[in-house]
DNA sequence: TTACACCTAAACAGCA
DNA sequence: ATGCTGTTTAGGTGTA
């Protein structure tokens, strides 16, 4: 594409060369700097045009307002400098990797070796890209726009119609050029949004190039440079034999490399046609000026820190003249935004180094096999904030972020490589802090739970207790809109909605609401991860199911979750065959689940506990001790404590007072058998049910023991 | 290699 | 009959 756009481009400045007439003097300035210069024609692509345009026009007005160089003496220094400025090979350099072809980022993002954040830097990128040549594609019509007007004029004046026509056309074939790469670009991020991997909000200031692309519109700087630097002076004649018509010219090709002025040169001298914005101001474009005069918008001046009202834009104008006009403050004002400016281009200039690498580094990788077992972080090192896992290698990039979606905190990653780079996993993180604010927040991984972390996983593990909640927070918006899976269990998920919950409760109904606000990934697919919910909730042990009269749901047991046991197959499950269980079961099929015992009443201090809770109509691992910490352990502790009275009583078969019940009243709590663990002392947690009560249930019985499953061994 | 954690799919049952 | 909810099992993958 840029190839393509490079020769375009030469060619038409050929034409141009070539050409004579109406047009001719519009560009006669950029023949000068080429010729002046020995240069070769054009060799760069409208993008890269559009991008050193902004350096040019940026730089031109840096030096203008900060420097307050005669405009002469910038000319001859022009003139008599050889040496290309540094910024533009850079910034030909940077625009490489910042135009990522379709496939390119499908493969990234297929790949999923990005976190959410630098994908969101790429979607930028690429937007703020996509903005530059909706600019250029701008300035090019406005251009032809002055092109016909003084083709009408000079075929008055019986100039050739032949050589016009040429100019003409050249100037459509490069706005067609520019058109077709913006179509391509528009159709990328048409296919990102489609996968759900691009969302801007609108007025979410999500795009870093944004306000240096908006404010870099040359029309705009010459008025700019004329506010600042009073533009009415003799110089611009004197220097200038067009007029004000090499007022760009003159300021912007200064520092830029002679090569790239064309485009700058040839637009702002149509600008700089009769006497630059007024005509413009006063051109049928004028509504289209309007909407891209980045001092105006909505109907309110964009002046930094003014935000005045201006119903249409002659009063904007107006106001623009009388508030704005050249004096201390505005041009202090200037100056800081040039500030602004800078340290944005700065920034943009540090992730795109960034990107190179990202793009190098995937480049690779993916086509290198499991070769290389040194640790990769070592490519980009701690400063870069990309690191990388050789599992990552191992798995070819294959599968979505399997390798790189593990971890996704900035915080996390330099924790981690500070640790120990070698040893601690390493982890994908933000490369841009401005982007992502790193923050501290108590779910964040820090250095005491980064040992607990382990090697990389491809998801979260439960195991670990690492919250989510971090980067699930500092993620929200990106899962919401980006079809990218969540790098956490299916319970650590449904442990967070139902978490998230008022009531800290859900129904599977709810759950799966949840599930399709947060994520886009869960939009799709319905039936396998609402399976998996459902698997999830019967087989982690720190899902409570409480019944209700109309209804049921689902709370979290969460230091149940934190102990991080799974219910896993092995596990006895299957209906004891014995034939009073058997019976039992038939009775109330849940009870497998939902064993009703009496048991817990055999405890003086369980029943007081339980006594304690009823008092205070506190269902167990519902709202009140869900959202409360005390209340939580407390029902824990009994818990535990119920636990362990199970052990005592179902080894010597004591007392149970069956029809006693305190709990009644309360919720039907549902609560899942332990899984036989010969490591743990833990028996079957029997909680209270009453209204499932079986009759033929017996309490003094030990079902524990029960080989409820002839399989097991 | 093994055990474990987790995911996915499927079968099945109860219920509205 | 159908769909939802919930349970259970089996097989697979990845990790320690």
């Amino acid at each position: 594409m840029m190839q393509e756009s490079g020769t375009e481009t030469r060619s038409n400045n050929s034409a141009i060369q070539n050409g004579a007439g109406p047009g001719k003097h519009l560009l006669e300035c950029t023949l000068r700097e080429s010729r002046s210069n020995g240069e070769t024609p054009l060799e760069v692509g409208a993008a890269e045009l559009a991008h050193l345009q902004q350096q040019q026009a940026l730089q031109a007005a840096r030096q203008i307002l900060i420097n307050q160089q005669p405009l002469c003496g910038i000319k001859t220094h022009k003139r008599n400098d050889k040496q290309p400025s540094l910024q533009v090979p850079i910034s030909v350099a940077m625009m490489t990797p910042q135009v990522i072809t379709p496939q390119q980022m499908q493969q990234i993002l297929q790949q999923q070796v990005l976190t959410p954040q630098q994908l969101q830097v790429l979607l930028q990128q690429q937007q703020a890209l996509m903005l530059q040549q909706q600019q250029l594609q701008e300035f090019y019509k406005k251009q032809q726009e002055q092109l016909q007007l003084q083709l009408l004029q000079q075929q008055h004046a019986g100039k050739q119609p032949k050589e016009q026509q040429q100019v003409a056309t050249q100037q459509l074939a490069f706005q067609q050029q520019l058109l077709q790469m913006q179509q391509l670009q528009q159709q990328h991020l048409l296919t990102l949004q489609r996968q759900g991997l691009l969302s801007i909000q609108p007025g979410q200031p999500t795009l870093p190039l944004q306000p240096f692309a908006q404010g870099m519109i040359p029309a705009e700087l010459q008025q700019l440079w004329k506010e600042v630097t009073g533009s009415h002076t003799a110089d611009d004649v004197v220097c200038n034999n067009h007029s004000t018509l090499d007022l760009s010219t003159t300021c912007i090709s200064s520092t830029a490399h002679p090569k790239t002025s064309l485009l700058l040169n040839s637009q702002a001298s149509t600008n700089g046609q009769a006497s630059v914005l007024s005509l413009k101001r006063e051109s049928s474009s004028h509504e289209e000026y309007t909407q891209n005069h980045s001092l105006y918008g909505h109907g309110v001046c964009k002046w930094p820190g003014c935000e005045a009202i201006c119903d249409d834009f002659p009063s904007f104008l107006k106001h623009l003249n009388n508030e704005h006009a050249l004096d201390d403050r505005s041009t202090a004002q200037c100056r800081v935004q040039m500030q602004v400016v800078q340290q944005l281009e700065l920034q943009l200039s540090k992730d795109k180094e960034r990107l190179q690498a990202m793009m190098t580094h995937l480049h690779v990788k993916s086509t290198e096999p499991k070769a290389s077992p040194q640790p990769l972080c070592t490519t980009f090192g701690r400063e870069n904030g990309w690191i990388c896992n050789s599992q990552q290698l191992e798995e070819g990039f294959t599968g979505i972020l399997k390798g790189l979606n593990l971890v996704s905190s900035a915080t996390l990653s330099k924790t981690a490589s500070e640790a120990s780079p070698q040893s601690l996993p390493h982890t994908p993180t933000t490369p841009t802090a401005p982007l992502t604010p790193i923050t501290q927040g108590p779910s964040v991984i820090t250095t005491t739970s980064i040992h607990n972390v382990g090697p990389i996983r491809r998801r979260y593990s439960d195991k670990y207790n690492v919250p989510i909640s971090s980067d699930f927070a500092q993620n929200q918006e990106f899962y919401k809109n980006a079809e990218v899976r969540p790098p956490f269990t299916y319970a650590s998920l449904i442990r967070q909605g139902i978490l998230e919950s008022p009531e800290k409760q859900l129904t599977l109904n709810e759950i799966y609401n949840w599930f399709t606000r947060q994520f886009a990934y869960f939009r799709r697919n319905a039936a396998t991860w609402k399976g998996a919910i459902r698997t999830n909730l019967s087989l982690h042990k720190c899902f409570i199911r409480v019944e209700e009269e109309y209804g049921s749901f689902w709370t979290v047991d969460d230091e149940a979750f934190k102990r991080g046991r799974h219910i896993h197959r092995g596990r006895p499950r299957k209906p004891c065959p014995d034939e009073h269980f058997d019976e039992l079961v038939a009775h109330s099929p849940s009870l497998i689940k939902n064993i009703q015992t009496s048991h817990a009443y055999c405890s003086p201090l369980s029943a007081a506990l339980q006594a304690s809770m009823a008092e205070n109509s506190l269902p167990l691992y519902t709202t009140a001790s869900m959202g409360n910490p005390a209340l939580n352990s407390l029902a824990n502790a009994m818990r535990e404590d119920l636990n362990g009275v199970m052990e005592h009583t179902n080894s010597n078969g004591s007392d149970s007072s069956p029809g006693r019940s305190p709990m009644q009243g309360m919720h039907q709590v549902h609560v899942k058998e332990e899984p036989l663990d010969p490591d743990e002392n833990e028996g079957p947690l029997s909680l209270v049910t009453t209204a499932n009560h079986s009759p033929d249930f017996d309490p003094d019985r030990d079902y524990e023991d029960e080989p409820v499953n002839e399989d097991m061994e």
